[in-house]
DNA sequence: TATGAATGAGATTTCATTCAT
DNA sequence: CATGAATGAAATCTCATTCAT
């Protein structure tokens, strides 16, 4: 656990300036710790390296966003996807939620999600996007399974994980106030399950 | 008029090598020039900078993409929406072009929609979209028109400009058989022309 | 307010000497970094860049010279031209106060005057002689008003404070030794007061 | 005997552009060249460097002022300084004669004295200095000679060279055009003979 | 707890020069 | 007569990282 540390605190804050502005690659130490009244010697004692500075910077964005996610697949996993409605209110709730913790960090989410190239984290929306393939596909498998002729188109499943990250990145990138996102996500996810129902199942064909 | 000269030819192979695998700001010119058997000197003789060298490797591509986009974008706007037929072939001939164009040079599509940042065309995704989406704002707009008491929904208009350029450079990073390809992005396409009928306009309501 | 320090002060010395020798441009900190037992990297640590490095080189002899010379400029100032002997007078305690400096500081004397082509100081004897030429040309405008039918003639007077830095410039290059350097300016100066008082004044021809 | 010929002129009209534009270590063969429509390749065939290119661009203007020089050396030697209206004349037509060299080939000279730093001409004005300390010393030996107790101070007879030189150079630089050059250098020259007339000779102290 | 100093490897770029053709 | 191609050496500068103190 972490020492309160006036130091550390700083370097964070000052980090989290540098990366926003610059992304991890071109974010400079020497810059960042210049600014923040302290030399680089200082990042290699309080944090391991680079990376580990900016692992501190999001750690704690990246933690809540983790748990809520494994909470959504979990609920999702247990639901029966023809209970419709109980699915739609889960799905906005978990909608809602996101929102909420996304602008309640919203620096630390956008550097994250924009600004992670070069880092240890570069690949995380892509492993967000693996995440929600991998737990729709179970509840698409239960769907394709009710339905006889029909079967899971993967790609299709796959790209609509993909869009559903992109839409809330999307949303971070381009409305930087939270009420006014509310709103405009709205529309995307109901795009989104609507297009879900029907388009991940396709006709069974022999080949 | 670029010569046919071997060095440059080696240049560009090696170059393009580099970049799909490091991106432009990581490649190392004196890596490209040794894989290529040649000093750096030569890369300011053949080529103007290091920016210049990125632009050689694809430029070819670059043009015919934007040819083809310019195409479209008169047609669309030259197109009556409510000849839903007609927009439907229009945008299935162009979807086929495009699969065509981007597998016929897919390492510099690649390049260019992917390993493109600190280049000049870092923002070249960005710039498609913006085309796009003024492109397809203006039907939107004689659409909407054309339907009492509905306004155009500008988040939805521009995020579905948004995927849809995301659609294709998805479709290139995780599909490399242009066959195959052709075949995926069909259900794609459908959805994005179903969801923009349904999802682009809204009820104009009163502040 | 710079500490001392070994390697900064190795570095400056060894700056000095292929300043001297090869002058700003042709100065390699490459060269200067490795007499000096140190690599490139500790010039920017202790230094901005090779700029920086030259006014760590020069600043002192610098700073000195400008506040001789603004002591200097305000004196003349002050001073009625009539009173002759008081003029000569400052002018000899000014003289000798100059070359004082001059030698005391002789290797960056020499640097900020002769080799500091392409770096920020490379206009600063320029600087000088406008210095000298607009302090001279209100003495000069006072002793013209007092004589009916003459002007000042610019020409000779931008010459003369031209040749007032040359001197002491040449003097520098000619003798390194301060005290006999001290006997040769004497005629020089005598020469400039007398040239001064015979040939700023023109006759005012009208056109 | 250089071959007439095109790309030789248009390369010497090129490099003379870049030679006042940046001064010779500054200008850059490729940058001459690609303004004369040429290549790097051709500076060596048609001149032996860029040292050679730099010859031919000002060895015409420079073989003129020293046959001039020479001449007015030889003038010098040949005279008695107590002639004084002789010496006064020859001294009048040569200041003249100069003037029409230096700005019926202005381009060349400002070369010459002003940009000719890293060139093989670099020390060209010194060596001037050094003709005309020598020529003028026989004459201040005779002078001193037919005056008992009186002997050449050496370092102002030296320093009155070095701005006799000065004098034509800063003439150049603050006064493009020839016919105002010709009026502005009268009082400069006056200066010059009257300062070394009275200033040349001192008192023989023992020591 | 952190500094100050320095490294070493790397980056891109520029240059005069060479030479086969 | 000149090109086009390329070299090789050098330039300044930036960076993450290390470590004794």
């Amino acid at each position: 656990m972490p020492i309160n540390n006036e130091s550390r605190e700083k370097l964070i804050e000052c980090a989290k300036k540098e990366f926003i502005e610059k992304g991890f690659t071109n974010a400079s130490l020497r810059s960042i710790c210049s600014q923040a009244g302290l030399t680089t010697g200082a990042v290699y004692f309080l944090f391991k390296d680079k990376n580990g500075l900016f692992e501190a910077v999001v750690s704690g964005a990246l933690n809540e966003l983790m748990a809520l996610l494994h909470t959504h697949l979990e609920q999702e996993s247990k639901t029966d996807i023809s209970d419709f409605y109980y699915v739609a209110g889960e799905h906005d709730s978990f909608a809602k939620q996101l929102v909420d913790l996304l602008y309640s960090h919203y620096d630390e989410m956008m550097i994250l999600l924009e600004k992670s190239q070069g880092s240890q984290f570069e690949d995380l929306p892509d492993r967000f996007v693996g995440m929600l393939d991998e737990g729709y596909l179970k509840s698409a498998q239960k769907f394709a399974d009710s339905v006889p002729g029909k079967r899971v188109n993967r790609y299709m499943l796959h790209w609509l994980s993909h869009i559903q990250v992109d839409a809330f990145t999307h949303l971070l990138t381009h409305e930087s106030d939270r009420d006014k996102a509310e709103e405009k996500i709205k529309p995307v996810l109901d795009m989104l399950v609507k297009s879900w129902l029907e388009f991940v199942l396709e006709d069974d064909k022999q080949c």
